[in-house]
RNA sequence: CGGGGAGUGGCGCAGCCUGGUAGCGCACCUGGUUUGGGACCAGGGGGUCGAAGGUUCGAAUCCUUUCUCCCCGACCA
């Protein structure tokens, strides 16, 4: 993509309604635009990134056997008074009513929705068990937004419902989904530490909440230091037995402050405190909702079954500011090659220097060919403004080009984590870009 | 929902106390000079000062009402 073409719209000076770095920085580099408290516009840049979070998000689903559907954002007043949560949910949840007087809803979660599709189309025990997942917009009027896309009023949320015919079905779903998630968050390059938690509003007796650890987090947490030694990536068989996987990530001690125990038995020289954003949350419920719905199957002797269900849910848009928390410096962005909106920026250092344009355009062309995604500076600005772009949108590398290098036929090419620079030529710079 | 703060060109702010018809920096447009870390000079465009009502000869400024947004706390992907 050349620049000029492009809409990043970035600004050089903070916006004061921002506080956090993560707001700032989105802000600030042109991801999204506020239309209201915790409603966002998401321009080019920053709907790329959610984009390809998305992607690996829905890619682990797959994996781990979740089918993708789509359920609808406005939902019946009447299928929420069936579960008895029209009631409970409280002013969070968006009423609306439409032309006809009929009680809608804007959907902050789809129990209902999906129960509803399940047990008007499965009759029989043989069909389970069955995981649909989507990545849908919700809305929960919360009382203060802030943040950013952090806790926003309007996100966006995969979403995903198991269904199976007794609890130990349940368990081997929910295990599935624990060792998705941690696969999903090590991708998106973030350490994340499953931690117990209270299952809230949702309901159930089996929850863990991923805590994504970043400096800047909002809650504080404490874990076991051999959480650091574990290795998320685990190469998964998800036919087999998960149970040893769980217990090795649930053996040691994790909570979050408001659920951390001063007097646990943890050694103090083990336990390390930190600063931590949740970005997933996982919930066996049971029964809760099938019950209340009459989500049930025929057994294998002719028994009526209520169905065992569990619900998991990763926030995506959370995380592209957990993301920015979790990884960025004093100049701006710095993302993980997996969620980068572009895998390189190419700078061309003097737009009027018929040598550089053409090297530059040279480079650009055959990475475009290459299917290398790159953002080429073909702006006419001056040198020093396309380098703090760049470092701003926190592409994970940079190509300079430039009159010094031309005549040589060299390149700088920039690591933009590491701040590492090395000259090489242009096609070397490529090759490293494809690799 | 309790407590605090703020609404003035796209962004950041001043002006308000002490009414006289809006200003600065950045950004933007035109021309020129520049060009390896956010250039310079000259010229220019853009704001009914959140909204409504009131006081006054006159309101960004004073009064009343109202809306919106932000921050801290209790709750949530």
């Amino acid at each position: 993509m050349r620049l000029s073409n492009y809409f990043l719209p970035t600004t050089k000076e903070n916006p004061a309604e921002a506080e956090i770095v993560s707001h700032r920085l989105m802000l600030r580099a042109g991801m999204v635009r506020q239309l209201s408290a915790g409603i966002y516009s998401w321009l080019p840049l920053g709907f790329k990134v959610l984009q390809k979070i998305e992607a690996i998000v829905r890619e682990e689903q797959e994996k781990a056997g979740a089918l993708a559907i789509l359920m609808p954002t406005i939902q019946p007043a009447d299928l929420w008074r069936e579960s008895g949560r029209y009631d409970d949910y409280g002013a969070e949840m968006l009423r609306i009513k439409d032309r006809k007087d009929r009680e809608m809803l804007y959907g902050p979660t789809n129990e209902e929705a999906v129960t509803d599709i399940f047990r008007g189309t499965v009759r029989s025990y043989k069909d389970l068990p069955k995981n649909l997942y989507h990545v849908q917009w919700k809305f929960r009027d919360e009382v203060r937004p802030r943040f950013g896309v952090m806790r926003g009023r309007e996100f966006l949320m995969k979403d995903n419902y198991s269904f199976d015919l007794d609890k130990e079905g349940a368990i081997r779903s929910y295990n599935a989904m624990f060792v998705a998630y941690l696969r999903t968050f090590a991708r998106l390059g973030l350490k994340a530490i499953p931690m117990a938690a209270d299952t809230g509003p949702i309901g159930g007796d089996l929850s863990h909440e991923f805590i994504v650890l970043a400096e800047t987090g909002e809650s504080e947490v404490y874990y076991h230091k051999d959480f650091e030694a574990l290795d998320p990536m685990i190469d998964v068989d998800y036919t087999k037995d998960l149970q040893p996987t769980i217990d090795q990530w649930t053996a040691n001690y994790a909570a979050t402050d408001e659920k951390h125990d001063a007097n646990s038995d943890i050694d103090s020289a083990d336990l390390i405190t930190g600063r931590g954003i949740e970005v997933g949350h996982i919930f066996y419920f049971g029964t809760k909702y099938s019950d209340a719905m009459g989500a049930t199957v025929q057994g294998p002797n002719d028994d009526t079954i209520a169905v065992e269900m569990g619900s998991y849910g990763i926030g995506v848009s959370r995380l592209v500011g957990a993301i920015i928390e979790a990884s960025h410096d004093d100049k701006g962005i710095v993302w993980p090659e997996s969620v980068a909106p572009f895998k390189v920026g190419i700078i061309n250092i003097r737009a009027d220097d018929d040598a550089c344009v053409e090297a530059a355009d040279t480079l650009y062309k055959q990475m475009e060919e290459a299917g290398v995604e790159a953002l080429y500076d073909d702006r006419a600005d001056r040198a020093g403004v396309k380098f703090s772009t760049m470092e701003l949108i926190g592409l994970p590398w940079f190509i300079t080009i430039g009159p010094r290098g031309v005549k040589n036929n060299l390149v700088e090419l920039v690591n933009r984590k590491t701040g590492e620079k090395v000259e090489v030529s242009p096609e070397e710079a490529l090759k490293r870009m494809i690799g």
